[in-house]
DNA sequence: CAAAGATTAATTGTCGACAATTACCCTTTG
DNA sequence: CAAAGGGTAATTGTCGACAATTAATCTTTG
């Protein structure tokens, strides 16, 4: 079973107050791009069509801000952040360093029983990659499961927080909206078990270089694919 | 005229609403240790003590928390964070990855001016440091003066957010409640320099390494005076 | 007819009150 | 006397209404 849903609570906490499910809902709703990105939010529209009063509703706002989900201006409103390229750009720019520190702590703090858990995820990837081979939204959801355990690894709680709590909901933004179904499926799984490698041999060092590797990887590979796309226009 | 208040507001943008104030009022309080670390908030008594109603009282509330300098549980409540000797660190390495990687952007993004205007910063400090020498709460501020200007030479919006908007209020916590004094002043200045002129050389790989080396030095001084206080007990 | 200013409408910020949940204290019981 | 249970008090979550600010419309004027 995939732990990728846990992404949507970093704190494994259940939502238990209303506010919470309709933090979940536009969560899911933004990401999804059924709320479109750069659009703005009317707080009064938004309350009735969740049925619940517009202090609930901002209660959940708050939240979506602090996940960079939407942006607020004072006395103004608030808006749902728009795809920018750039953007992007910016966010694999601060996943390479992020995650390649994560990396290089997961090295150094994870358990034995932690890895060998990792290990076997891997090995179910690899399965599940050559049943459904190509098939890439699999392969999606075992990156960023892989991601996850990483980030977990490094046992950081501020690590943590950034990379689960507010930029991944970002980053699955980013994927969705653009279409971004990694051509890169098997090159990915192949990085993914040299990292873990490392991890294993607690190689902190190489196993930083290796991820901020394979993170660069991807955002060259987006920045091949956007000129592409330039030049066809 | 130093740039380190902008600090309290990453957008620069000033507190028009009056949320927004008992933000900034609690903000300095929590950071100066008025309110205490890891006491728990009561809504009621904050409000009533700011002369506000509670609602107002929340959403400066939810602020703090974007800025991890409060936490919440649902139906529970809220706490100011505790400063912890790990907590501290963790934010080192954080710091360490992500300052590393905003210098790196800084030498190729940065314009010339800005460039320029970082080298006058740095002459004005030596100046400053030649004056009061030893007198570290100068230091203090350059330090995160300097600190502060290569991150907005990143010209990464996530970057300049992560850690100017969240992240430097933590340290500035721990800085104050801890009587973190640094005794690196001249080091440190030294250090700086070798940044400032990587970045000058356009060198980006050598920037971010130095700055790493610069923060690592920073977390090790304080392992080693964490280590010789648990023995002097 | 275009542009600037005033007036109106809509949106956001703030407030106080009620409902739901949790914490505390007292009583009861083995 | 310790521990478990129930009841009360306090705290948090939610609601609807009012005040302040902003956006839109209309009028006036060059």
């Amino acid at each position: 079973m995939s732990t990728i849903m846990a992404l949507d609570n970093p704190t494994l906490q259940k939502a238990v107050t209303t506010a919470d499910k309709v933090f979940d809902a536009m969560l899911h709703a933004i990401v999804e791009g059924k709320i479109a990105a750069g659009s703005k939010i009317s707080e009064p529209e938004l309350a009735k069509q969740y049925e619940i009063s517009r202090s609930t509703l901002r209660e959940a706002l708050n939240r979506l801000e602090k996940c960079h989900l939407i942006e607020r201006k004072a006395n103004v409103g608030s808006r749902v952040v728009d795809c920018t390229i750039e953007g992007l750009l910016e966010i694999y720019v601060v996943r390479e360093a992020l995650e390649g520190m994560a990396c290089r702590q997961a090295a150094q703090n994870m358990s034995d029983d932690e890895v060998a858990e990792m290990q076997a995820m891997l090995a179910q990837h690899a399965n599940s990659q050559a049943l459904k081979d190509g098939i890439s939204y699999y392969q999606e959801e075992g990156d960023l499961d892989f991601h996850y355990k990483v980030i977990l690894g490094s046992h950081n709680q501020q690590l943590i927080n950034i990379l689960c709590g507010q930029l991944y909901h970002l980053v699955r933004m980013y994927r969705i909206q653009f279409g971004m179904h990694s051509p890169r499926a098997t090159r990915a799984f192949q990085e993914h078990s040299s990292i873990i490698q490392a991890i294993c041999d607690r190689d902190g060092e190489l196993a930083e270089i290796l991820m901020r590797r394979h993170i660069a990887a991807s955002r060259k590979n987006i920045e091949k694919k956007i000129a592409q796309q330039n030049q066809q226009a």
